[in-house]
DNA sequence: GTTCCACAGGAATAGACGGGCA
DNA sequence: TGCCCGTCTATTCCTGTGGAAC
């Protein structure tokens, strides 16, 4: 026998479970869909075209179903010749300022040969080259900015949607489409953009399970070999989805992990009970991930609150986090933060989802605070702490003090 | 309706640090 | 090497906020 031997293969194209697999048909966002392409018809019947700003969560379809319409969007306007579409699509995530929107967006225009430098040259210069490039091209032409909310400055979502109206282009029509998971970044424009921008509003609320289950089977069906996923599978990672954050990457990653544990057990099923070690491993790893990316700071105050959800002192609000964390700093030889920036770690910990908070009120007798608790096994992210965590000293401080903490509450 | 509590979290600012560059 | 710049952490000061108490 070999060395190498074939895993019992339960996929059948396992990448049709990954984030960037495109189907042929999108389902569930029929209404949304419905609505956006509404507002791309003008296209279509050679008008100007609208200016779109899109939003909503995460994982909800946003970049999956702008791709699919404006796919199908080019395909259709082929069939009508007075219709020269251009479609262009720019991920600003990386990118802080209009004059490096700009740029990018000139050299999406220009052969891989004749790319400008992405600094350098005057703002208004960038401007000019992006119009003769835009006039050039002719016709309609569609810009999507995906992830919009990294541009820092608005000029060039005021500049682009009235270069026409300006005098600055004289051949093509712009359309512009912003997509955002930021729902303050709207709010947060200035008026003048917001009114360009934003003609046409599309928002995709979050999916909810029945959608993820329509999602993830049409996925399954091509991922996996035929009687292979149990029955309540798909339902499983569902479930979790929609009550995490109705987030359908999430869901598909929760999906695959299960497959591939199967195919690690060399079973030929894919069950339940292997749904949830998938998803205890993938939390597992967003803990890990979270952890390491922390100041030591920020793993004191964990261990602070650890500590005192294992006395049971939790929910517990910020100031009582305090003195249990201001003594951590001590035994490890720092100077403890200001209370401002150990809420900034607390927040911070809790947008990591490793804890939880929830806003309390208690009027003029006692205000607004949050108290904060993990929801999860405590052992386990202390495990994950002490994976992560080399610096030398916590582990023994924290793990002396809790000794004598619990001593100490063990006789009180 | 007004007041007021105690915190949330924004804004301005400073200092440390690291990478790129002449 | 020193300089510049952007990023990250932390501090200081501040305004905002929801609902119980008045």
């Amino acid at each position: 026998m070999g060395m190498f031997e074939r895993d019992t293969e339960i996929y059948r194209n396992r990448d049709a479970l990954r984030e960037d697999y495109q189907p042929d048909e999108l389902v569930g966002r029929d209404e949304e869909l419905e609505r956006y392409k509404t507002a791309l018809q003008p296209v279509i019947n050679g008008e100007q075209p609208n200016n779109i700003f899109l939003y909503g969560k995460t994982g909800v379809g946003k970049t999956a179903g702008t791709r699919f319409l404006l796919d199908h969007l080019i395909e259709d306007a082929a069939q009508y010749e007075d219709i020269d579409l251009t479609v262009k699509m720019l991920n600003c995530d990386g990118l802080s300022s209009s004059y490096q929107i700009a740029t990018r967006l000139v050299n999406k225009f220009r052969a891989d040969s004749n790319q400008i430098s992405t600094t350098g040259y005057p703002r208004a210069t960038v401007y000019d080259m992006l119009w003769s490039e835009l006039d050039d091209c002719g016709g309609t032409v569609i810009i999507v900015l995906d992830e919009v909310d990294h541009i820092e400055d608005d000029s060039i979502l005021y500049q682009l949607p009235r270069a026409r109206a300006n005098g600055n282009l004289s051949e093509a029509k712009i359309g512009i489409i912003g997509i955002s998971n930021d729902f303050s970044f709207r709010d947060n424009l200035s008026p003048k953009v917001k009114s360009s921008l934003c003609e046409e509003e599309l928002q995709f609320p979050a999916y909810d399970a029945n959608e993820l289950i329509k999602i993830l089977s049409q996925r399954a069906q091509v991922a996996f070999h035929e009687d292979v996923v149990d029955d309540g599978v798909i339902e499983l990672c569902a479930a979790y989805g929609a009550k995490d954050a109705g987030d359908a990457r999430q869901s598909l990653d929760l999906l695959m992990k299960t497959g591939d544990l199967a195919r690690d057990y060399d079973t030929d099923t894919v069950t339940d009970d292997l749904v949830r070690d998938a998803r205890e491993e993938l939390e597992r790893g967003r803990i890990r991930e979270g952890i390491s990316g922390l100041t030591q700071h920020g793993h004191l105050v964990l261990y602070a609150l650890l500590t005192l959800e294992q006395q049971g002192e939790t929910p517990v609000r910020s100031r009582d986090i305090r003195p249990r964390y201001t003594s951590f700093a001590e035994q490890v030889g720092v100077d403890p933060l200001v209370p401002r920036r150990m809420r900034d770690h607390l927040g911070e910990l809790s947008m990591l989802g490793i804890i939880s908070a929830v806003e309390r009120n208690e009027g003029r007798r006692g205000g607004t605070y949050r108290e904060y608790s993990t929801d999860m096994d405590v052992g386990m992210i202390l495990k994950a702490l002490e994976e992560t965590v080399e610096q030398v000293g916590i582990h023994e401080s924290v793990s002396e003090m809790v000794d004598q903490e619990t001593t100490l509450s063990e006789y009180t």
